[in-house]
DNA sequence: GTCTATATCTCGATAGAC
DNA sequence: GTCTATCGAGATATAGAC
């Protein structure tokens, strides 16, 4: 049986556009390739062929850089797990009011979505089976929470509701809310282009019309009832 | 090559408790076993011998009732999306007014998810990978929309903006979001039980909790500004 | 590092006895 | 209707030349 180690990794084999503008290097190629495949196909519907196909390479190539299939999809969701955290991040810094700390936030999340559909696809597909890899790296991600973007939001909420910004509403809930509202047209994407055709004609449209529909929803929806009430 | 025909469907083969009773028949066995593997592995994923496994039978049996893993597939779906269809529609008779519409239609629709999980992960997994099963499906269900829920749905939210009774918003965007917030969380819910255990202890009332806490939020994000004027 | 060729194995599907 | 045994396609992974 194949003891699983870590994988030999030729590190800085791919030129890094040492020189400029190079195009990208052999194991980024793979890596993109990669994602498209396990996103659309999901683990185990995609197939090192299609793989290599999509990277321009042979199929033997793939297991030199990853020894096996099981370790290129933990790497590439590593990697676009690493990538999702970090870069929501910055959108929470504490000094702000709710409002607005509500509002970058929804609009970090969307825009980190609409430029990382295939990344959406992938962690949702872990989710829907329970995957291991997600969980094993969500339980490392629960023990700082301060580094998680979703649990530091909640708190922000909680804090809102404690200080009369918002009305009292289960912070957990609508945490839950938030994310769905973000998360779900994203992956629902081929059900809603099939009733929403003109979502396809601009979509840079269609996600900056959500961006807005969400915080205004929401907004409206947590305001508290005298709005204007000063104590 | 195999030709794609109807299958031979032992049609009443299974007894259907014709004297009280009865345990499951075969191929009520094999469906739900069929409904839990697929659901959790996906469609690829899904190995037959796990589903004979559940169903307590043999491999070749499977294949006596149903063709192959592509019928058996789709066969489960089919069942599982009509049933969807058709158990969601009732909720949407026309004399109420808006707020009841929308309750009715939110907390029916949790209900529901609630009830057929395995089918919510189902039709969640073909989304993702944009699956022509899906696809097809609702590109007939497309054809009336009127038994579409969530397109009548969209409806009534549309005549309600029309007719005043909800501010003046996107139907689409909000559509979608309601789709969301009922979704969402259920095909999440591997994640959302790393994050709060609670939720496992008394799922039925994180149910509950979350048919108010959506249809609250709502009412409150699409009520008009001036809530008791009555021209 | 990259390729061709091949070994190995898993899984879906069928044949045929009972 | 249900089982055992087996075939054959197709996928991962490896060996070895260049």
């Amino acid at each position: 049986m194949h003891g699983v180690m870590e994988a030999h990794a030729p590190a800085g084999s791919s030129s890094r556009d040492a020189d400029g503008t190079t195009e990208p290097g052999t194991e980024q190629r793979i890596f993109d390739a990669a994602l498209h495949v396990f996103s659309n196909k999901g683990q185990d519907g995609a197939r090192m062929q299609e793989i290599a196909d999509h990277a321009k390479i042979n199929r033997a190539l793939l297991h030199y850089y990853f020894r096996s299939k099981a370790q290129l999809y933990e790497a590439v969701f590593a990697h676009g797990f690493e990538q999702f955290v970090s870069g929501l991040t910055p959108s929470l810094r504490e000094e702000r009011g709710f409002e607005e700390t509500l509002g970058t936030f929804v609009r970090g999340y969307i825009d980190y979505l609409h430029g990382h559909q295939e990344m959406a696809r992938l962690m949702l597909n872990e989710c829907l089976c329970g995957g291991p890899v997600l969980t094993s790296y969500l339980e490392r991600a629960k023990e700082n929470p301060e580094g998680f973007p979703a649990l530091v939001m909640e708190d922000r909420i909680r804090a809102a509701v404690a200080a009369g910004e918002v009305r009292p509403i289960d912070s957990e809930q609508t945490m839950l809310t938030i994310v769905s509202a973000c998360i779900f047209p994203f992956v629902a994407l081929p059900t809603v282009r099939i009733f929403h055709p003109e979502v396809e004609d601009d979509f840079d449209a269609f996600v900056e019309e959500r961006k807005r529909h969400v915080v205004d929803l929401l907004l409206r929806g947590l305001r508290p009832d005298d709005t204007g009430a000063a104590p």
